[in-house]
DNA sequence: CACGCGTGGTC
DNA sequence: TGACCAAGCGT
């Protein structure tokens, strides 16, 4: 199942070659910061590096130290993620980076076992910080090395599942060398990224492709192996654009789920067999909030990754405004909208109401 | 283990 | 153009 030395010593020595060679020059390469590195390492989270590079730049220029993280605002921090998604990552990498300095003396642990335990850093995210910031002996399994090594030594099991990954990484250990543990981690990645790639791998100019047994058997459009996921589930939402004399109510949502903790327009699902002017007098009721003149004032459709929201936007005028608000509910002066960290869904619902 | 969790790019 | 994807993690 493992590798042959010999093979291994192949693997080794034509990575590096070829990565010393075609290493892209990216931001988080200027150094070896464990900070730069971890920060990137999230960003870079099931997301794209040309998405990733002007956020990291933004973030480390507003945030250039571990302290200077540390010491910021949730707000602060969610508004410098904003757009990038996958939220949970800005407010997990900020406790944990708290966690370092009240816990680690402002010091990225350097251990397995102690940098495993902050939030936001799983299997690969660990193993990619020691390799690459302090030269550990670690593997950092990602999706590009589960497709590298499914097709070099063709395993044709499913990537998803988390057996799959973890005998990923008995390889991995087998061919790391003691040298360069970081280059090398980075040149797996590296040739995922620019050689083999998912759709249609470049085989003639894989450094690796002498040993590599899919393209010996021509199986590198058949792998890796991966459980389709299911498409995004239909829902029909309402943004509540609720206004009075310049301002509008805005919704912190809840701690948990879809957008968590983000705030947004007030929003819910429309309840089926009720026209759209029900559904929203009926939430108005709800809430509490003495509005009238409801108006449809535009629709978007929005895919995250397990939802498809349909959604119509309806204005209403709120005409008494020192009603009680619901909880998380604030007013915001329409000019002011800007200074909070909306996700992407209710930007473009903005974008078309103001 | 299976699922929830964003967004933008690609073919 | 809609499916698939991109340096995963938490639960």
């Amino acid at each position: 199942m493992l590798p042959s030395p010999e093979t291994a010593e192949v693997i080794r020595r034509e990575l590096l070659d070829w990565y010393r060679k075609n290493r892209r020059d990216l931001p988080w390469r200027k150094n070896k910061d464990p900070y730069r590195i971890w920060l990137s390492e999230i960003m870079l989270q099931q997301t794209r590096v040309d998405t990733v590079i002007p956020y990291y730049e933004r973030f480390m220029e507003q945030f250039p130290t571990l302290e200077d993280l540390a010491n910021a605002t949730d707000d602060q921090v969610v508004k410098a993620w904003e757009g990038l998604g996958y939220y949970s990552r800005a407010r997990n990498l900020h406790s944990a980076v708290k966690e370092v300095v009240a816990n680690y003396g402002g010091r990225v642990p350097s251990e397995p076992e102690t940098i495993a335990k902050l939030k936001g850093i799983g299997p690969y995210t660990k193993g990619a910080i020691l390799s690459i910031a302090y030269d550990k002996k670690v593997p950092a399994v990602d999706g590009n090395v589960m497709r590298v090594f499914s097709r070099l030594f063709a395993i044709t099991d499913d990537i998803a599942k988390q057996s799959t990954r973890k005998k990923m990484e008995r390889i991995a250990e087998a061919l790391i060398p003691d040298s360069a543990p970081g280059d090398f981690n980075q040149a797996l990645m590296e040739l995922g990224a620019l050689i083999c790639t998912p759709g249609s791998p470049q085989c003639l100019f894989c450094p690796v492709q002498s040993v590599c047994h899919a393209y010996r058997e021509g199986l590198e459009h058949e792998l890796p192996r991966k459980k389709k996921q299911k498409p995004p589930e239909p829902v029909d939402v309402i943004f509540a654009w609720l206004i009075c004399a310049g301002r509008v109510l805005v919704e912190k949502r809840p701690e948990t789920g879809l957008l968590a903790g983000m705030w947004g327009l007030p929003t819910f699902e429309q309840v089926p067999g009720e026209t759209l002017e029900q559904t929203m007098e009926n939430f108005c009721d709800k809430k509490g909030v003495p509005a009238s003149n409801y108006q449809v004032k535009g629709r978007l459709e929005h895919i995250f990754s397990h939802r498809h929201w349909k959604v119509v936007m309806i204005q209403a005028e709120v005409s008494e405004p020192d009603f009680p608000l619901p909880e998380n509910w604030e007013w915001v002066k329409k000019e002011d909208l800007r200074l909070r960290a909306f996700p992407n869904v209710y930007r473009k619902a903005l974008k078309q109401l103001i």
